[in-house]
DNA sequence: ACCTGAACACCGTTCAAGT
DNA sequence: ACCTGAACACCGTTCAAGT
């Protein structure tokens, strides 16, 4: 701390990832990740432009960056805690946890299959496979988490929904009806806590029936 | 046809709605939605950049517009046809085969909830209604089929991955490896019917343990 | 009614240059 | 080594104007 001349509460003198980072997930908290751009990024830094190329090689890069904070704190479940199902829940739940904290970060993740955080999706396909999952199942079963668990953040962002009754018809024309928002109480569920509970129980149970389809079918002819 | 003096093969001299969606159709399943733009939109269309601004309020409204027609196919099945989970599976396929065909619309419509198409959101829902899901649950088990359906496009648009042995750490540098792609066949595997049928299976079978669930625990205390 | 043109405030990225 | 500045090829959209 009294080591060197830096100023304590500006900004440093040298950039490092972290304060890029840091800066990326500030906006993407703030704004959304649809205003997290290399020159908004630039702006929040104090930087020009160009600044943060020295350290990400493109957009994408800076992505992958903060999509690897956003999950740094998932501990993957040691074997004794319990059966599969149980660990699975206890590995989404961290992700979740880390999805919530940085609200928007899930768009990022959903396209990237962990490319940054890989040791988690290697723990969540391990615990497939003790599970009794084999070969391609394991992906597919990995797969259908993953979709779930970072697409659901996609989905209902609108809120300005027309009335159900009426449907499509007329040649175009400002329906600005403003009857409004029988809508807006089912858009508010899906960013919820029972939501997510809801749907990761239905997965895990869909994949216990696999299991036991795969069990019986799996004799051979 | 030989009614006006419209050219057969050129461009019509007037737009249409209609005009206008084929456009973008066509340069979606060309080059991905990414590369769809307003101003990409009226070069295929061979008119000015805002001509189509007089069709759409904006390009969230020429959004809704294509996804309306990807869907339009769709066929509500009647209920003769089967028990509930054989009529959501019939609406499903048909959803898939839309998407399917339009490659790269999905993106469009997960963020969308069936904005256009209302009505295939509905017989969804009323499927589920019917099976014994209420009130909020239903809303709940629509939107765990619609995250699944629309989301799985989005998953693993990447090729270029590492080796998975290798994981973080390093200060930088270009890891330009190409000992890649143990990971491209699972990439593959995410567009494929079989990943989509063990999904959406999975996802069936999941539903059916929650109703059973709900049923046991249904009693008033 | 239907479309154009210029303009504004943005993007990501390259490339040469500064310190 | 680390950052800047100018430039290029893009965006979506507004607004006034043309036919």
């Amino acid at each position: 701390m009294a080591q060197s001349a830096r100023q304590p509460n500006a900004k440093a003198e040298r950039l490092s990832e972290d304060q890029i980072i840091d800066a990326a997930l500030a906006i993407i908290r703030e704004s959304g990740v649809e205003s997290l751009s290399m020159r908004s990024l630039s702006r929040q830094l104090g930087v020009s432009p160009m600044a943060a190329y020295y350290y990400v090689r493109d957009k994408q890069g800076l992505l992958d960056l903060v999509a690897k904070r956003a999950l740094s704190a998932v501990q993957i479940p040691d074997k004794s805690v319990g059966p599969w199902y149980v660990r699975l829940q206890l590995l989404v739940d961290q992700v979740e946890a880390g999805l919530r904290h940085n609200q928007g970060i899930a768009e990022v993740l959903l396209g990237r299959i962990m490319f940054s955080q890989r040791s988690v999706m290697n723990a969540i396909m391990e615990v497939l496979e003790e599970a009794g999952f084999e070969g391609p199942n394991v992906v597919k079963a990995y797969a259908l988490i993953h979709t779930y668990l970072f697409g659901r953040y996609r989905v209902a962002i609108e809120h300005h929904d027309l009335a159900p009754g009426q449907a499509e018809e007329g040649e175009g024309a400002e329906d600005h009806d403003d009857t409004v928002s029988r809508m807006a109480p089912f858009t508010m569920n899906l960013v919820g806590r029972d939501y997510y509970h809801f749907g990761i129980e239905t997965l895990i149970y869909g994949l216990r029936s696999q299991l036991r389809r795969q069990d019986l079918t799996d004799v051979p002819d």
